[in-house]
DNA sequence: TTTCTTTATCGTAATATTGCAATAAATAAA
DNA sequence: TTTATTTATTGCAATATTACGATAAAGAAA
């Protein structure tokens, strides 16, 4: 086991579900909140940023990619990183609809 | 290792990634989408709504209790739970202002 | 070419997560 | 009291995640 059942869920789920994932890091949110910020996405700049080594921090920055949430384009030696605007809206959108969903008037208990 | 170094970030960035964490399994989300549907909130009912046993279904719920974003009730046998309108808010606000702090404007690439 | 700079990947270790069956705990029903 | 019913917990196995050092890969600079 240890494994997610994720055919028994819907793609819409799963698709929630894999966006939060990738937020549900410090580290992670931390590369997004300076990629938000910064003007230069140079990824040397962001390792300096954080408290981990180059490695881990690269890591970190291929799970982000590979849900989407930011982009790489290389630029000489280093890679350039940000925020991939359709994904990032798309994911706001989503998350939004599981939140706004809720109606205190409805709620159970 | 194996072991998040959340003393080196923020806590708004560790509160930003715990919730999201918490979302960031389907089912758990499937949990939650029922939760805000539903008018009834019997353990009971959620174990037969997902494809995990009610011992998996158990620890789902107790990782979202533990971070708040559900809260239970002892209904005789049964438990009753449902979202904890305080932590809902906060939380979506939180991830709000993530996601909102973007500006396409200022994209570095 | 050689060396430097920058990022990705590999290997490894430690911890966390997912899932289930079995069982405990606690109230309700017979 | 005995038996159901309902949920939580424990124990276990398999997989995933986090982190780092070492190293590879690839372009830039000397």
């Amino acid at each position: 086991m240890g494994l997610t059942k994720t055919e028994e869920f819907t793609a819409e789920q799963n698709a929630i579900a894999s966006i939060a994932k990738a937020i549900g890091h410090p580290a992670r949110v931390a590369i997004l909140e300076y990629l938000i910020s910064s003007k230069t996405c140079i990824t040397g700049n962001i390792v300096d940023q954080l408290p981990l080594s180059q490695s881990t921090v690269s890591q970190h920055l291929k799970e982000l990619k590979s849900v989407g949430l930011i982009k790489g384009s290389i630029e000489g030696t280093s890679v350039c990183y940000c925020i991939n605007e359709e994904v990032w809206e798309k994911s706001s959108n989503r998350l939004n609809q599981l939140f706004n969903h809720f109606q205190i008037e409805n709620n159970c208990c």
